[in-house]
DNA sequence: TGACAATATATCATATCTGACATACACATA
DNA sequence: TATGTGTATGTCAGATATGATATATTGTCA
């Protein structure tokens, strides 16, 4: 759909980087994101492989559940340090989380 | 110094694991900590890089020197969001970023 | 030595993030 | 259908991070 719109533009002679970029995002931002995002699955895999709730994985945490669905969808208001703090606190090794960003 | 303390102690029979665990820091303590300084250096070694100052860079990201300093110290204040950011910023890819804290 | 540039540290008002709670949604299965 | 279980979303008071400012420290060079 985005990707089509670009395509238009681009027909009519505008040149466009990225979908993002055409979004409004710079690579800056966009980067940003991705690297939330590789983070925030990271987690939501690594607690369906525990087998774990969003409940129990809050208590874990000391956080709640709403926070921890927060995490998982990468919500704006969730912060780098906290994914990192809880992965880490999940068992996650550096190894895996350098992984999970690469 | 530290270190020594830890050998005296576990001469005397107990058993302590990393220097670290000893200073009351768990493992994903300092692992987050680590995590942290690689990226503190990483800005740190870019900015002189590229032969600025930190009230260039300060600048730059549109933050103050003091922010900066405290930046590339791993100021406890200083999140890891603003260090990718920053990054970023500067011009940093994700692989280059994946390296620093490799 | 003094004077200057660069970096470090302390403090603070404001901005952003956080856990908690309420509630909504998705999906099973009885 | 209703009831239960898990996840998602909205809101907010309190906690933490941020840029800014002032000041201190460090390093360099005349």
């Amino acid at each position: 759909m985005d990707k089509r719109k670009k395509k238009t533009l681009e027909s009519k002679g505008y040149r466009i980087g990225t979908v993002d970029e055409f979004l409004g995002l710079s690579k800056k931002e966009s980067d940003y994101i991705e690297l939330k995002l590789a983070l925030s699955q990271a987690l939501s895999e690594r607690r369906k492989q525990s087998k774990l709730t969003q409940v129990q994985l809050a208590k874990m945490l000391k956080s709640s559940q709403s926070r921890v669905a927060k995490m998982e969808k990468g919500d704006p208001t969730v912060s780098i340090d906290l994914l990192v703090k809880s992965l880490l606190a999940m068992g996650a090794t550096k190894e895996s989380i350098v992984k999970a960003i690469a």
